[in-house]
Order: C-alpha cells, then sequence, then structure tokens
RNA sequence: GCUGGAGUCGUCUAGUGGCUAUGACAGCAGACUGUAAAUCUGCCGGAUUAAGUUCCAUCGUAGGUUCGAGUCCUACCUCCAGCACCA
C-alpha cells in the first residue's frame, strides 16, 4: 500500500494543506516534524495516535524530526477553558526525559532525529524574537483563532499574554526546521492544526517557502465522545505504574483497557493503533463480526498495542494472565509458586495477616477504607473466585478481585 | 482606575440567613450479558463504627457580623462586561 492509501485506510487523515494526498508518495523532500510538549512525565494514547500516524510515515521512508517541547512547555498551550499553570523547570527537565524515551521506544527507526525547541530558544533576544516573528504576524489575525474568541469576551475564562503567544513559538520552531535541515512538513493532531499553520505563514512570509501540515483526528471515547487526554480526568498513560511507577496505567490494566473496548470501535481502533496489515485487519473484523461475543478483535487490539508500547514479553505475560485470571474454570487455589511468582511482576500485591478492608486499601483496589467496605456490602470482591462480604484477615495466598477486571494478589 | 457581574464535586449546574448544598453528565459497583452495548438498581469528600455510629473537611482566599453564613459585610485574588485613561 502506498503511503496517502495506508494514511486515508487507517483513519490519519483530518485538515492539511496538501490538496492531494498522493503527492506524499512522490515529494521529493521526506522530511516531516512532530512535537509534544512536556507537559507530564508520559505520554497518553493520544499521543501515541499521533506516534503512530508518524511510524506510518517513517515505515514509507520519511525521516522524523521528533521535537520535545523545552520551550513550549514551559509557556502550555493553551486550552479550551482555562489557563494552565506553570510548570517548574526542574519538573519540565524531568518530563522531557521521560517522553524522550517513550517516543524512541515507538518510533523505532535508526534516522530519527530528536530535538528540543529549548536548544533554539535559549538564546533568543525577546526583540529579535518579536522584529523577526512578531513582525509577520497580524493582531487581526491571531485574534480571530477560536480558542481565542472562546476564552475572550462574554463567559470565557481569559487567557494569558503568554499563552496566546504559544503559537507563535511552536511557528518558529518550523521555521527554524525548515532554516537548519530543510524540514517542509509537519504532523500533528488535529487540535494543534492552527498553531502548525502559523509555521507555513512564518516560512512562507520570510523565507518565500512553501510548507505542509498534515493532521491526523483526535482519538474520540466513542462512547462519550471526548477525546483521550490528560485534560480530560481519563487519560490512560503510557507509562506503566508496575515496579513504582506512581499513578500511571499497569501494564495489566493498559491491556484490559484495550480488551475492553466495545464492538462498535475496535474497528477504527486497530486501524490506528495497531502495525497490523489490511488483509490481516479485515480478516480479523470479519471473524470477529462472525463471533462478537468472542472478542477477537479486542485480544489483537490489546495484544498488538501492548506489544508496541511495553513490548512482547510484557504483552505477552499480561495476556497470559488474563487468560488464567478469566477462565471460568481456573482454580485459583491451584496456582503453582511459579505462576504467583509471575502476577506479581504485574498486580498490585498485599502481605497475608491483613485484614481484608485494609488490603483493599493499600493495593489500590479501593480508593479508601470506606470504599472497601462499600464494595464488599456490594458483593464487588471475591477472593480465589469466591464472592466475599465480610472483612476478615487473609492468612493465605489469595487472589483477590475486585469488580470485573481488577485484581491484586495476597502472599 | 471606576462601575457592575461572576468564581459551588472531574465537568456543567441549582441554591438570597435555617440545620442534610440541588440536578445532570462522567466515573465506580451490582443484576442481565460476551470482561461488549443497552437497560434497571445502588454508590459517588475523608476517617471511624457491629451499625448511615461518631468525627472532620468543603461553595476563589483571609477575616468579620449572627444563636446559625454558599447566602450578609470588609479586604484581597482571578475572570467577564461597560466606561474612563492612554493612543
Amino acid at each position: 500500500m502506498k503511503l496517502s492509501e495506508e494514511l486515508i485506510y487507517r483513519g490519519f487523515k483530518a485538515e492539511t494543506t496538501i490538496e492531494n494526498p498522493a503527492d506524499l508518495d512522490t515529494r521529493e523532500n521526506k522530511k516531516f516534524y512532530w512535537g509534544a510538549d512536556p507537559s507530564a512525565d508520559s505520554l497518553t494514547i493520544g499521543n501515541l495516535a499521533a506516534l503512530m500516524m508518524c511510524a506510518c510515515f517513517v515505515r514509507h521512508g520519511y525521516t522524523p524530526y521528533l521535537v520535545v517541547g523545552g520551550a513550549t512547555g514551559q509557556i502550555g498551550d493553551p486550552k479550551e477553558n482555562g489557563e494552565r499553570e506553570l510548570k517548574s523547570l526542574d519538573e519540565i527537565e524531568h518530563n522531557k526525559k521521560c517522553i524522550k524515551a517513550q517516543i524512541e521506544q515507538i518510533i523505532k527507526s535508526d534516522n530519527v532525529i530528536m530535538c528540543d525547541n529549548y536548544d533554539w530558544f535559549r538564546d533568543m533576544k525577546y526583540l529579535d524574537f518579536l522584529r523577526e516573528v512578531g513582525k509577520a504576524f497580524s493582531m487581526t489575525q491571531l485574534l480571530d483563532r477560536q480558542f481565542v474568541q472562546d476564552r475572550i469576551g462574554e463567559g470565557g475564562s481569559g487567557i494569558s499574554y503568554a499563552e496566546f503567544s504559544y503559537s507563535l513559538i511552536q511557528g518558529y520552531d518550523f521555521l527554524h526546521l525548515y532554516r537548519e535541515h530543510g524540514v517542509a512538513m509537519q504532523l500533528c493532531g488535529a487540535d494543534q492544526y492552527g498553531n502548525c499553520t502559523s509555521g507555513i505563514h512564518l516560512i512562507k512570509r520570510l523565507e518565500n517557502g512553501k510548507a505542509d501540515v498534515w493532521s491526523t483526528p483526535l482519538i474520540i471515547d466513542p462512547i462519550t465522545g471526548r477525546k483521550f487526554g490528560k485534560s480530560e480526568g481519563n487519560a490512560v498513560w503510557l507509562a506503566s505504574s508496575d515496579n513504582g511507577g506512581g499513578n500511571f496505567t499497569s501494564i495489566f490494566d493498559f491491556y484490559q483497557f484495550w480488551l475492553n473496548q466495545p464492538d462498535e470501535s475496535v474497528e477504527y481502533l486497530i486501524k490506528v493503533f495497531t502495525l497490523l496489515e489490511k488483509d490481516e485487519i479485515e480478516s480479523i473484523i470479519k471473524d470477529h463480526q462472525k463471533a462478537p461475543e468472542k472478542r477477537l478483535a479486542q485480544r489483537a487490539l490489546a495484544r498488538s498495542v501492548t506489544e508496541i508500547v511495553h513490548g512482547t514479553k510484557n504483552a505477552e505475560a499480561v495476556e497470559n494472565l488474563t487468560k488464567m485470571l478469566f477462565d471460568k474454570n481456573t482454580d485459583f487455589t491451584s496456582f503453582s509458586e511459579d505462576e504467583i511468582l509471575e502476577f506479581t511482576k504485574y498486580l498490585p500485591v498485599a502481605k497475608k495477616g491483613m485484614e481484608l478492608v485494609d488490603i483493599l486499601a493499600s493495593t489500590g483496589l479501593a480508593e479508601s477504607k470506606k470504599k472497601a467496605r462499600e464494595y464488599l456490602a456490594q458483593g464487588a470482591i471475591s477472593i480465589n473466585g469466591v464472592k466475599a462480604s465480610d472483612d476478615t484477615a487473609i492468612n493465605q495466598t489469595a487472589i483477590i478481585k475486585k469488580g470485573k477486571n481488577k485484581f491484586a494478589v495476597v502472599k
């Protein structure tokens, strides 16, 4: 499949300045740029969708310039509904490192070029910036942008000068990469399209050059219609919370997230988030439609995404784990030492001898002891496959289950 | 700078001195299912208890008035609108 065909097949096409997608196949300048701000110490599956698109370009011979926004991250990309908290410089430094590692894990290619826009902003002088970049923008145009309109005026939440200027900074990135490396195309999520066009504008204005933007639709939660992202509070993180990774998403939960996708979304998600070929996808979807209760498509999706993000070994392990934990015939008391040991790598662990309520709270199965009691009363908790309703001490090795797909090990 | 309006749970929202801060969405759990969707039921600040038992917190921040404050007063912060100043 040609690049243009694949992009459209996988649903990676939203607004773009490229009139005929087929131009992408024959384009001489096969360099593109994509950027992410270090606003957290992990990317989410929203970023992953854009990265999968980048990977698609890379597979077709494009050279990626991947920018971590050390400078833009210090300002913050304006949201629709309110000013962002400024991050401390230390935090940004830390976030940059984490995000870089994640990007490298997903875009595997020898000619990836990683950049940090702080490198070219560090020594930028304010006056120089205004004279060169500021002069190239008309205030009317800037004020006309949708998010500015949303935030200024009746019912708006206001916007600071700093955030207002964000788009110029990002625009300058594009100009810089165009000048220094001859990059003439930017990839982005549809929400960034406006920012990207600032770059095009600058390149045209100052270099009399032609540059393009290609954007991918935002990944929308099909049920709620909201996008997946950290601002929405329903983030699925790429970083794993296993081995003390804080509030991120454990590999097991990550896998479960995909496995639980409704039938209506699975085809769309599998195209975006996996590297499976068209005929593979088609045959999976066909089989899936014949027997949706087998969740074949969800399984393929979950396996494949987990593999991309967390590696084959982890993906295999949680897939296995899932099989054992969800098989109706499983006798929970018959697991071997080795199997239990394997569980503890991916599931929260509590020491035996503790009260059940404490176990639930300390493993995070319940957010608080109060919740733990509530779950017990509702019959949401089972021990080794048997429903529990009382708060007793657990003195043997056991698998605790809360709800449909949250587990912990007592050992 | 002046005048007026606004700030309530993750989000939107009701609440003009009276005890228990509405309602919706999102989220979580139960039933039914296929670890799906839809539907029905319950929960939805924290701790504590055999127990809705008791305690604490909470309507932008800090004070005050009052037996009693989300509600009234004062100051401050943030936002919006209009006017003025400066152009």
